[in-house]
DNA sequence: CAAGACAAGCAACCAAAGGTTGCGCATCTT
DNA sequence: AAGATGCGCAACCTTTGGTTGCTTGTCTTG
């Protein structure tokens, strides 16, 4: 079986500059477009699109204030989230160590 | 501090065809281009596109024998690519929890 | 309160990535 | 020798991440 994990929430966490804001977002405890952009390498439109992305993803959500926007992260989408990476991590490590103790047994075998 | 990961890595595996192929790959062991498009909604021309992403990632290692190009996982490397899973899933905990107990010592304390 | 500053939204445009089809070349197989 | 099979290459299309430029809406302040 092949975890048939959510590829909406991988993608979204999947890029390394939406990594980077849910990393600003969770110890800032906030932030905007203009914010966020302030910290990234790229403009603040780029940053917008990346918002939305969230967004449609769940992570994050938008408090309008004035003429700010103001984004906070969903705490509960993004712990599906991780633990939906770590069930990967899991897998993948599962059979990596089967493979090794298969790899073992051979070589065990070998030595009779 | 933002954990720096291997961007090359991550989005090697960020990719839901390319998490799909190490899945194959690592269930059978190994796979040629052709074998793994079988099992994927994608051509075997994107599939071999895929390959060259992972090897350049290093996450597979080919061995070409005859007309044949056989692709197998590289353990190591993907045991690396696991470990920054986890070490991202890890950090997004902690400011998870971290968020979590603030949130409580304020309820609590509103509720003097 | 009018004027400038600041935040966001929209639109056009560009480059890179993922995907496809169509081909040609090498290697098995019969 | 001939057909089948596996791969690589090239051209092309679409989506996605990024940019610049402009407009609109909301403070702020002289």
């Amino acid at each position: 079986m092949t975890a048939a994990i959510d590829d909406e929430l991988w993608s979204a966490i999947g890029d390394p500059i939406r990594r980077r804001m849910l990393d600003r977002l969770l110890a800032d405890g906030g932030g905007t477009a203009t914010t966020l952009s302030a910290h990234l390498p790229v403009t603040r439109q780029a940053v917008a699109k990346h918002l939305g992305v969230l967004d449609r993803a769940g992570l994050v959500r938008a408090t309008p204030s004035g003429r700010e926007r103001l984004y906070h992260v969903d705490e509960a989408q993004l712990a599906r989230a991780v633990a939906q990476l770590s069930a990967v991590g899991a897998t993948w490590d599962a059979r990596l160590q089967r493979i090794k103790r298969i790899a073992e047994a051979i070589q065990r075998s070998q030595e009779t």
